[in-house]
DNA sequence: TATGAATGAGTATTCATTCAT
DNA sequence: CATGAATGAATACTCATTCAT
C-alpha cells in the first residue's frame, strides 16, 4: 500500500506501514500480544487506532505481518559468505552462531522470540510453524550441515550426532538470549560475550576429535544416569 | 486448604482447591493466560466460574498459586541422591539432567515453561523471578557445581567455564522440551531419548580432558568467527 | 420463629432473629442497602450468610422487617402522655418534638431516615409509604393538631396554617438530624441542644399571637419576594 | 468537552457529553446510583454503554461529574440581586428562599437531593461534603446573614438564633421538596405555593419583634418540654 | 488518509440465593 | 439450626472493530 522506502536519502520519513509494523512488534514483544491494546501500538507508531485498519485486516493480521516482515530475513543472510570461505568448520560454526547471537541480543528481535514461543505458538500455530522453520530449525539445520562437513573433513569426531548437537547450541543460545532480555542476569549476571565464547568453547570441544579416553556414559555406558 | 482425602484408595478424590489449581495450570499452559477464560478453568475442574472466588482472589491469584504450588517442588529433589553417590561427575550430571528432562517432558510441566516465559514474565515479573530462581537458575547452578567438582577431580578440563557450560545444556534442553510440546518435531522428528543422549554426549565430551589439539577459536583465537 | 424475649432476666442472650434485624438496620443504614452485602449483615450479627435464609425470605424481606420492626414503634408512644397533660400547646409541642429529636439523634434510627429516603423510597415504594405515614406524616399531623388546639385556645394566632407550620418544623428537625449523622457539623458545628431549643423558640414565636405589625410578605403582600 | 453548538437555534443539539451528564443525573436520581445500570444511563442519552467510557473513567466518575456540573451553580446566583435591593430583610429572605424552593421543585434537581443524601453521602463522602457546602450550608449561611441584618436594623428580634433559624427553614423546605418528589403529597396533598407561603409566614413571624408576651418555653422556660 | 466517536461482544467479578451436610 | 461450598444471573469495564467525517 505504501512503497517500500529504498535508500532513504537522509532523514527519509519511514512509511506509516513500516512504523506500524515496527511499533507492533515492539509493543507485542514487550507487553504480550493479548495484553497489548491496538491503541498502544498505534500510539507507538504516532497514529491513532483507526489508522491501523487502513493497512491491516485486524490485530491478528498486524501480528502476522509484523512477524513475517521482520523474521523472514532473519536467517536469510546467515549462510551467505560461508560458501566461499575456506576456514575450518569450527570457525564457520562460531561465525554463524555469533551472527544469530548478535541478532537475538537486539532488543526487539530477542523479545520477539518470547512472543512467538509464548503466544503465537498457541494463537497462530501455522505462523509459529513458519517462524520456527525459518528461524531455529533453519538455524540448527545449517549448523548441523557445518558439523557434518567438519566430520567429513576429519575435523570432528565421526560419532557426533550432528543434528542433536546443533539443536543443543542453537536452542541453548536462544534461551539464554530470551532470559537475557528478561533481565534474569540481574539474578546471575553474565557478560554476553563471555557467555557466547565460553559456550562455544565447550560446544566445539565436544565435537573435536580427541586422543583421550571417551567420556563416561558415551555409547555403551550411555545408560549410566538413566534410571529406566 | 484440605489435603487430598486418602480414603478413596483408587480414584483418589482430589480437593476442589487442588482440582482448580491443576485445571488452571493445564488450561493456562495450553491456551495462554490472557486467552483463557476463567469459565473454562472452572469447567475443567468440574465447577462453575463463581466457585473460583471461594478459593482465589481473582484470575491473577489463581495463576500465582497454581504456579507456586506446582513449581516450587520442581528442583526440590534433584540434588538429593547425589551426595552419597560415588560416581564420576559426568555420570552425576547425566543423572541430574535426565531428571530435569523427564520432568519437562511431562505435558503440563513442560507447557508451563512456555506460559511462564511468554506471559508470566511480563505480567507478574516477581513471580517469574521466583520461578526462574527455583527453576532454571537452580538447575544450572547445580550442574555448574557438578562440573566444578569434575574439574577439581581432574575429570574435566581445567579451563571450562563451568557456569556457562551449565547454562548452555540446561537452557538447551529446556528449549528443546518447549519445542517438543509445541510439536515442532512434526517438522523435524527427533526421538526424545536420542535427543537427550546425543546432547549429553557432545556436552560431556566438551568438558573432558583431551590430549588432542585445542579447538579453533579457543581462547586467543576466540575472535576467529567474529566479524566485528 | 423465635420467641420474643420479654423481660430478659439479666444478660438474656438476644434471639438470633433480633440480632439479625438489628444488624441489618445498622449495616444498611451505615453503608446503604444496595451497597451492603448480606454477608456483612450476617457477620455483624455473629452468623454466616446462609443463616439469614432461615429467618427471612431474602435481602428485601430482611430490609422490610428490619424497618417495620424498628419504625412501627417510633411514633407509637408520642401522643401518649399528652392527653392528660394540662399544659399550654407550646409546651406540649416542645415536648413532642423533643421526643422526636432525641429519637432521631440515636445513631441507628437517625441514619435509617437516610436509608429510607435514599433507597427504600425507590426500591420499595410501598414500604416507604408506610414508613412515611407512621413517621413524618404522623409526626406533623400530631403537631398540627396541637397547633390547632393552641389556636382554639387563643394561644396561637388564628391565621397560622397549622399543617404547613407543623410540616416545616418536623421536616426541618428531621433533616438536621440526618445531616448531623452525616457529620456535617464538622463543617459548621452546632450543639444539638442549642439547635433544638433555638429552633423551637423561633418556631413557637411564629405561632404566638402578637400585638406587633404583621410580617412583610404576609397574606396580601405574599408575592413580595416572588419574581414570577 | 465540546460546548453546545449554537448553530441549531431551535432544537439546540446538545453535546453527547452533556447528554450523558443529564441522563446520568436523571437516571441516578430516579432509580438510585447502585441500582442504576450504566446501560440505562447510556440508553437515556441515546447511546450505548461503551460510549460512556469515552467521556468518563467509570460509573463513579460519571456520578461525580454529573453532580459537580449540575450542582456547583446551584446557589451561585442566589445572593446576586440582593446587594442593591433596598427591601426589608423579611422580603429578601422570602425572595432567596423562594428561589431555592423553585430550584428544588424541578424534578431532576430535587430528586438529586435524595440521591446525594442517600447514597453519595456514603459512597463518595468528599463529594457529599462539597455538595453540602455549596448547597444547604451555603443556603442557610446566606439566610443567617440576612436574618442578622434584620436584627441589626431592628426589624427582627434581637434574641433570635440566626443560624439555627436559618437552618430550620432551609432544611425544612429542602425536606419538603424531597418528599414532594416522592409524591408523599398523594398521602397528604399540599399545594407547593401554599406550602411555601404559609411556611414563610410562620417563620418570618417567628423572627419579627413583637409586643406580645414571649412564648411559653422561651429562654428561661426553655426546659418546659425537656424531660432531662 | 487519518481521526475519533461509537459499538457490542467478551469477560472478570460480585453477590443473592440454594442446599447438602 | 447453622454452615460453607457452590451456583448463576447481573453488571462494570475492556477493547477490537466500524464508520462518518
Amino acid at each position: 500500500m505504501v512503497e517500500p522506502t529504498q535508500d532513504p536519502p537522509a532523514q527519509q520519513r519511514v512509511s506509516p506501514l513500516d512504523a506500524l509494523l515496527d511499533a507492533a512488534l515492539e509493543v507485542f514483544a514487550a507487553r504480550g500480544y493479548r495484553a497489548s491494546r491496538l491503541e498502544d501500538v498505534a500510539a507507538a507508531a504516532g497514529m491513532t487506532k483507526g489508522a491501523i485498519y487502513h493497512y491491516f485486516a485486524g490485530k491478528e493480521d498486524l501480528l502476522r505481518q509484523a512477524l513475517q516482515g521482520r523474521h523472514r530475513a532473519m536467517f536469510a543472510d546467515l549462510a551467505r559468505p560461508l560458501e566461499e570461505e575456506r576456514a575450518p568448520a569450527s570457525t564457520k560454526i562460531r561465525l554463524v552462531l555469533r551472527r544469530m547471537w548478535q541478532h537475538w541480543l537486539v532488543r526487539g528481535t530477542g523479545e520477539a522470540i518470547r512472543l512467538v514461543l509464548g503466544e503465537v505458538s498457541v494463537e497462530l500455530p501455522e505462523l509459529f510453524r513458519a517462524w520456527a522453520e525459518d528461524g531455529p530449525v533453519a538455524g540448527w539445520t545449517l549448523v548441523a550441515q557445518l558439523i557434518e562437513a567438519g566430520v567429513a573433513s576429519g575435523e570432528f569426531r565421526s560419532d557426533v550426532d550432528a543434528e542433536v548437537a546443533a539443536r543443543l547450541v542453537v536452542s541453548g543460545l536462544m534461551m539464554q538470549a530470551v532470559l537475557h532480555h528478561l533481565q534474569l542476569d540481574v539474578l546471575a549476571p553474565c557478560d554476553t560475550d563471555r557467555l557466547f565464547d565460553s559456550a562455544l568453547d565447550v560446544f566445539l570441544h565436544g565435537l573435536l576429535v580427541t586422543h583421550g579416553p571417551p567420556p563416561a556414559g558415551s555409547p555403551g555406558a550411555r545408560v549410566a544416569g538413566n534410571p529406566a
